[in-house]
DNA sequence: GGAGAAGTTTACGTTAACGTAAACTAGTAG
DNA sequence: CTACTAGTTTACGTTAACGTAAACTTCTCC
């Protein structure tokens, strides 16, 4: 009855969960993208890390570099002093008028791809 | 008076229009984005062309591959059978559910952005 | 106690999407 | 004629984001 809540993770649980292989996840990491503590050799994740890797791959759904991603990590922990968080605005602008940017090129593309289709359609009839 | 409505281009005007280099023009080429015509040596590119080098840019700006933006243009040219007209409505259903996810990975990403704006300038206070 | 299954490190390989450099041609302005 | 400017081909170089393989440890199950 007790709602369980799970808290950690392995490496193996996240691949699973998120349909990548570990390697990719070893390879966040080497880029410093994930920060998993070690039970002995093994890889520990919190939810901080399991946070930051949906952030990840949401990003990649977006075309966004690991770069970029990082930044957006960085967005979440506010760990900063004054001239970082005031350089963080900034790129939580940009990264907006990014997102509007592709909410243009997706209406613009879903409205080519309603012709496409019709145009298709037609040549079947 | 008359009207000028451009209908052919150079490289340079493409690559200044568009904001690429022409490297990039013609690598588009070599992987048979585009089929611009010769006058002489020189490239000459047509609507059609310029077209298809808008639709390969904002599929970039969506994180889209060149093999992905390939698709997209042959979605302009119904110049198909049957087979293959069938074969490019299933992309384009592909295409339309792969802009839906994107749609609401913008939107987790805006409220996300705006949180995080929000704790920069508590920070900040 | 042997065989998997899941984890680890190290390191070289691969693909996409161009960048960069060299060496050439063709038109044009002074 | 000369000096740009814009175009061309050829070809090697580069970066990001992992893939793949080898060789090893740890735990569990029968």
């Amino acid at each position: 009855m007790t709602a369980k809540k799970k808290t950690s993770w392995s490496i193996g649980d996240l691949a699973r969960e998120f349909d990548v292989t570990t390697r990719t996840i070893r390879f966040y990491e080497d880029e410093g993208l994930l920060q998993p503590e070690r039970r002995g050799q093994t890889r520990v994740y919190s939810a901080a890390d399991r946070t930051a890797l949906k952030l990840i791959l949401r990003g990649k759904r977006l075309g966004f570099s690991l770069a970029e991603s990082r930044q957006l990590i960085q967005m979440y922990n506010p760990d900063a002093n004054r001239a970082q968080l005031e350089a963080l605005l900034g790129k939580i602008h940009e990264r907006r008028a990014q997102l509007i940017q592709q909410l243009r090129d997706i209406e613009v593309m879903q409205l080519e791809l309603d012709e496409a289709e019709q145009r298709c359609l037609e040549f079947l009839k």
